[in-house]
DNA sequence: CGCCTGCGTCAAGGATGCGTCAAGATCAGC
DNA sequence: GCTGATCTTGACGCATCCTTGACGCAGGCG
């Protein structure tokens, strides 16, 4: 669902972490130094970060200040200072919530949710729509269209093509595709695969039994054409 | 600057809250409680909202239910009560902050700013009201209109609805329809959306039987068609 | 030339999800 | 404490979707 990264130094509060963030289906990255927390963030950047002031290589503040201005992440600062002036600096720097410990895990929850809910609508405003000549496809409001009109697919045949349309004119293999879309253990089911295309083909394409766009890469996988 | 309305029935503290706020050069609104906060968030729409839980007339959470859906403000709540469960709930019921009395000053001020700052971007007034040929809904004024009548809706179908109008013409899956309306533990209860679409349409639609504009879209959500 | 692998097509079963209805539980107002 | 409205919960029929197998065809290879 949504990827959290976690900053902290204290192995039993990232263990505490880890577990209810999983529980509640996150995808959870964990780092115990403000170095390893931006590396973690480039290269899986998240989509909220939780940050304690008190790393053993540099200030938590730090941190924050490394990810702001190249990447839009909601932070919550987890902090044991009470004091006022450590909580003004943080949120002065960009921090977008300040929790001190002792915290309730109720509680961090709720602002987790808060956080991730008001980042939504800049995530999504971005509406990714990929136009063909022969049909549209917008990913942010879940619609194709072709001749004016709705295309009706089906949970699987659009979950199938979003993967596609996401990799515009490269390759993607029948094993990512399966991963993708049917999960990991249906790795070899190759008769899935053809008979969704074929599903696709049939309500997309122009001339179903000579594709243009749905390109089949014998023994590879499929391409998307734009 | 920017529009600050704070809601709290304690004068002194709208006193303090009023010199405060306008020498750090906001325009300040107050209210008493949350009638007259409703009234003067739909005249004046302020850019933050400061609300306390423990309103004469209402519910502090009522206020925030009153406001989201069409106006996309953020909201800070102030309260005295330090439990987490109503922490919780003030945060999913859509608040953005929860700061218990008494509070820091300058705490305050910072988290009035980091509030201020992530939503600066989406400075976007949405349109209060949506009219389609059968029915117009106000979701400034929580009310649906129908052939110049209004029609009576309960809490939970109002609230569906509001969710539902706010993104129009895009896909909102179960998942999210759920969590906005009933909370996060109830993500799998598939069973309401059944029941209280079908109501809605009974109400709204011309031909419930064939929907025109709260469509289904099996296995993934509902749409609103303006 | 014949075999084999991989792809496209089709159809049928079983499973799942949706709409509908109704009754019990819960809440709010008087 | 009662009454009506509202919310929850379960059951049923029906449509749709997923899965699975069989078959034909084309291209590669011995």
């Amino acid at each position: 669902m949504n990827r959290i990264l976690v900053v902290d130094d204290d192995p039993a509060l990232l263990r505490a972490l880890r577990i209810n963030l999983t529980a509640r289906g996150y995808t959870v990255d964990l780092a115990r130094d403000g170095t390893t927390a931006l590396a973690a963030a480039t290269k899986h950047p998240p989509d909220l970060m939780i940050v304690d002031l008190g790393l053993p290589d540099m200030d938590g503040v730090d941190v924050i200040g490394g990810v702001r201005g190249w990447l839009q992440v909601p932070v919550i600062v987890l902090s044991a200072r009470h004091l006022e002036p450590a909580k003004v600096a943080a949120l002065d720097a960009g921090a977008d919530d300040y929790v001190t410990k002792p915290f309730g895990m109720d509680e961090l929850l709720a602002r987790i949710r808060a956080a991730l809910r008001r980042a939504a609508p800049s995530a999504v405003a971005e509406t990714p729509v990929t136009v063909t000549e022969a049909f549209t496809v917008d990913l942010g409001a879940r619609r194709v269209i072709r001749d004016g009109a709705d295309v009706r697919l089906t949970p699987t045949e659009w979950h199938l093509l979003e993967v596609l349309v996401r990799h515009p004119g490269r390759l993607v293999s029948q094993r990512q595709l399966l991963q993708e879309v049917w999960g990991p253990r249906y790795e070899s089911e190759t008769n899935y695969l053809r008979v969704y295309v074929a599903q696709l083909r049939a309500k997309l394409e122009p001339d179903p039994s000579t594709p243009r766009y749905l390109i089949t890469e014998p023994g590879m996988g499929y391409r998307f054409e734009p």
